[in-house]
DNA sequence: AGAACAAAAATTGCATACAATCCACGCATT
DNA sequence: AATGCGTGGATTGTATGCAATTTTTGTTCT
């Protein structure tokens, strides 16, 4: 037990927040999970809290927390400084990344090409991820790699299915490749703008996913639930 | 009272960090704060957690919390966190600000371009802060607002002094002049890059500013101090 | 004198008790 | 019948007590 209770709880809750076992919405009563995971109120609160600032639930004073229901309005936008940041990131990597990361920016991506032909919808999106906490890596700054990951996993309910579409991972990789060449030939404009080009194709191909319902609903701000 | 004891003491604290009452890598106890603000352990520890997210202190489990030291390499890349951040929205607000952004930010500039003549510094200072909230706003993404509003925050303690120095104000405004220009113009690449030699001025007026101690100690990490 | 170990003191983490606030339901009034 | 108000229940916020861990201090041995 080196950590506290309430860091697993944390722990504990975001997943099954992600999960899906605490719909968007949902009240999160104190004694209720307290019970539920044989710890007092106390440590309860202060993982609601610490989720809080992840954006996962919202607490409002007095009146308890709730699962943060988020409207497709809010998606597009944390679509759009995911994307922001990963191309702002991409860039800073072509400017500053060192030889050895590039050596291993090029392996992975390489690697990727092989998982991609060969089917492997999991394996891909493991390494992908590991692809992308590459470039937040290699733009050496702890504070835009921070906001990147947390965004990213802000989004991961609703990237989950991604690469169970159809082909995905195959045109992931192509787009991939135009991120990768233009960093390590030290084009920041290029990767800039490489990455922007992908997340926004991410975002394109996440909308499909759900029968345009996101697209569909934008008019009438009706929250959407995660993909399971 | 509406808000919640705990709400209050964050305030207060961060306010009191931000002043310089707790110097950097002070420990702050938690039994000594409850009876210094007249109130029980628990708002206080909930108070040091919410802190703790915005970065102006740490806390480690079962040793308390230190006010962060920062090291010049930290500081360095909140100033380039936050140029990249602003650059973005900047980039951001020259795709989409509405026509009635636009003019309100071009009367705003001008206005700041009467107060840097009349060598009226609070002023420039207040109203500088309300020029880069409105870039932030037309980006139109709360998500990157709220990033950037935050790191801006975190970096207040260090910027307090900026706008004594000498002539800083009026330089500011030719900067802003750029920026401001490109984003009325819809000139995307130029926003931004205006907007990113902006704030790479200002954080070397500020190692200026320090009789760069910033840059001598560079290689030791010695911790900053914040301007008072 | 300095280092290593042990016990005590202090401080944090967790549990429980109490107080304040919000919410729902019911009743009275218009 | 609908709206406003009041009371009771439920839930969150705060205080305090206890357990666990860290830090300090004192002692002893090299």
């Amino acid at each position: 037990m080196g950590e506290t209770a309430a860091e697993r709880l944390a722990q504990a809750l975001a997943e099954a927040i992600i999960a899906g076992d605490f719909p968007p919405g949902k009240r999160l009563d104190e004694q209720q999970l307290a019970q539920r995971y044989g710890v007092s109120r106390t440590p309860v609160r202060e993982a609601l809290r610490r989720l809080a600032t992840t954006g996962l639930i919202e607490v409002r004073p007095r009146r308890g927390a709730i699962v943060t229901r988020v409207t497709p309005e809010q998606l597009e936008e944390l679509f759009i400084a995911m994307a922001e940041l990963e191309a702002t990131c991409a860039r800073l990597s072509a400017l500053s990344m060192s030889p050895t990361e590039r050596r291993r920016l090029q392996a992975l991506h390489d690697r990727m090409g092989e998982l991609a032909h060969a089917g492997d919808a999991a394996g891909f999106a493991y390494a992908n991820d590991a692809l992308h906490t590459m470039i937040y890596a290699g733009a050496h700054n702890s504070v835009l790699a921070e906001m990147a990951t947390a965004t990213r996993r802000r989004l991961l309910p609703f990237r989950r299915a991604q690469f169970q579409l159809e082909g995905r991972p195959m045109r992931s990789h192509a787009e991939h490749e135009a991120v990768v060449a233009a960093i390590l030939r030290g084009d920041a404009q290029g990767a800039h703008a490489a990455m922007l080009h992908h997340v926004t194709l991410v975002e394109a191909s996440f909308e499909e996913l759900c029968g345009d319902a996101a697209a569909r609903s934008r008019g009438k701000s009706r929250p959407l639930d995660a993909l399971t």
